[in-house]
DNA sequence: AAAAAGTCTACTCGTTTGGTAGGGTAGTTA
DNA sequence: TAACTACCCTACCAAACGAGTAGACTTTTT
């Protein structure tokens, strides 16, 4: 399951999402809109910023606001970010990796099944973006031009 | 991420599908040889028992053993029993559904890729049973008659 | 200078995880 | 009946994690 911290996370880039281009997008109006503690929030931000997602602008009329456009920040990179391994087990993981001390991964049909999950969770993850996050009947960045990738 | 009481869980299945038809294993065997603390492997196993994977026999020649034929069990069934949900999020859950609080799923694309995510996963694991935790090419139940399903 | 905002460190507090220790009970078999 | 084995219970523990909270500090704008 996600963390509540994930969830908060996404729901925060949901908003910077629907916001984008219009400027620095304060931490306490995500924190009302989106009913998130603001203390808990500013930690969130802070961290995706720090990991290269969010950019920010002190003083007045600052805030915060997406480093690059919705389409070129991948779902897979977010959830990484803050809840760690996508995978099911440190032995199948791709980022996380960690050797198996009791088994061995060639003749563990765990191993494979897990395989197979993670695969199919990435593909998933690594095709959707930032800008798959707001409803597709009301998508704001639809029609903006994607970047080149 | 598993958690260790689920990776002891599909070790000890996993021992218990090699042994299929030799009677029942004792606790301590399978404590020894999957190095999985004895008591803790006590509570995971009289679990499985309850919740009808595995059946037990006492007094001398005891031990637990498959309640059913091994590709009876589906995978996704025992790690819903041990470690709860498999969605990402409550409101994506068949199982453990709750609802979101602070979105609506009609419009949030988080929900709809955690969806998708969710489908792939099952798709592998519901598909998948305790036959297939043990090595291809060794694998001691493959000759075996297959239930009527 | 003053106000507005993000930055940063540290701390709290409850829950879960992953055990350990030790007992007594109750079926089963030889 | 004795030995064996699962069953079931209580209690305890340490470490990590999850979900925040508090307060001071820094930078930028007006």
């Amino acid at each position: 399951m996600l963390t509540k911290k994930a969830y908060y996370a996404f729901q925060a880039l949901t908003h910077l999402v629907e916001r984008y281009n219009e400027g620095p997008v304060l931490i306490s109006e995500i924190s009302e809109e989106r009913k998130i503690p603001l203390k808990f929030l500013e930690n969130i931000l802070l961290h995706l910023k720090n990991t290269g997602i969010l950019d920010s602008k002190k003083g007045k009329g600052g805030g915060y606001f997406l480093k690059a456009h919705p389409s070129e920040t991948r779902i897979a990179k977010v959830f990484r970010l803050i809840d760690g391994p996508i995978a099911m087990l440190p032995c199948v993981s791709l980022y996380f990796y960690q050797r198996c001390e009791n088994c061995n991964e060639k003749f563990c049909g765990l191993h494979d099944i897990l395989v197979e999950v993670r695969d199919a969770t990435l593909a998933i993850m690594e095709n959707r973006t930032l800008a798959d996050l707001v409803a597709k009947d009301r998508n704001p960045v639809a029609g903006l031009v994607p970047p080149k990738m």
